[in-house]
DNA sequence: CTCGTATTTAACCAGATGATTAAATACGAG
DNA sequence: CTCGTATTTAATCATCTGGTTAAATACGAG
C-alpha cells in the first residue's frame, strides 16, 4: 500500500489541466519535452516545470537520449489512484446501506453552481 | 463528459490528506462537523474550509439539521476521477506494449550508453 | 573548443492555499 | 431577547504553485 504521501504528489499533479493534456499526449506514445511543450501556450520553463512535477509524483519517466529527454507514461501512480478510488466505487454501484439511499434521494443533476455562501432557508 | 474544470477541482481537493481523511470517515457514515474535526489536530474552521472545497468539488454534500451540519459523500465527483483514470488502464495492463512501437521509433541504430538515466523500476 | 539545439536552473512575481485567532451567524431552549 | 452550542466568516500570515525572462547546462556536430 502506497503511502499516502504519494497520493498527495499525485492528486496534486493531477489537479492542473496542462499536466493532465500532457499526459494524454505521452497516452500516445513518447515525445520530448519540446515536442509535448508545442500544443500549450507557456513558455518552454513552464513545461520543464509540469514535467517534474509529473515525474516526482511518478506518473512519467524521463530517459536521457543525446540533447532530449524522451518522456513516457508510467502507470504506478495511476494505478495507485485507481486502487484509491476503488474504495469508494460502492457508493455508485451498489447500495452499501440506507445510506446510499440518501445519497441517491439527494442526486440533483443540476448542482453545477460553484458558488458558496449559500444560505439556503432564511 | 464532465468539463475539466471540474477534474481540477477535483483532483485538487483530493490532494489534501485531511480531506481524503474527511472523505475516509465520511465513508462510514454521515457526520457533522464538529465530529469530523475531532481526530484532526486542526482548528474547526479549518475542517470547515476543508469540508467547503470538498463540497465544491462536489465529493460532499451538506445537510442542514438545527445548529449541525450533516455531511456526507456525494459519489459524482468520485466516479468522474475513476472514468477519467480509466483512460490508462492499459498502461498497467498492457504494459507499454503499444508503446513499444512508438519506442521503436526513437530507437537508434547504435545503442549508447545511458548512464545515470533515472529508470522507474522501484 | 565552438556553435546550435534541447532542456533545466535561477531569480522573481502574482495568486492560491492552509492554518490561526477573534468575531459573527444560525438555531434550539428558556 | 438571551444563553449555549455548532459552524462559518473575517483578517492575517507563511508557504506553495505556476508563470515569466535570462542565463546555464548538456550534447552532437564541425
Amino acid at each position: 500500500m502506497e503511502p499516502h504521501d504519494t497520493l498527495n504528489a499525485t492528486f496534486s499533479a493531477l489537479a492542473d489541466p496542462t499536466r493532465r493534456a500532457i499526459l494524454a499526449r505521452l497516452a500516445l506514445g513518447e515525445a520530448s519535452v519540446g515536442v509535448l511543450a508545442e500544443p500549450f501556450d507557456i513558455s518552454l520553463p513552464a513545461v520543464s516545470r509540469h514535467l517534474k512535477v509529473l515525474e516526482r509524483a511518478h506518473l512519467i519517466a524521463r530517459e536521457k537520449d543525446a540533447q532530449w529527454r524522451r518522456c513516457r507514461l508510467t502507470p504506478q501512480a495511476l494505478q495507485d489512484v485507481s486502487d484509491w478510488v476503488s474504495q469508494y466505487e460502492r457508493f455508485w454501484n451498489r447500495q452499501f446501506d440506507s445510506l446510499a439511499n440518501y445519497l441517491d434521494k439527494f442526486q440533483r443533476p443540476e448542482d453545477e453552481d460553484d458558488d458558496d455562501g449559500e444560505r439556503n432557508g432564511g
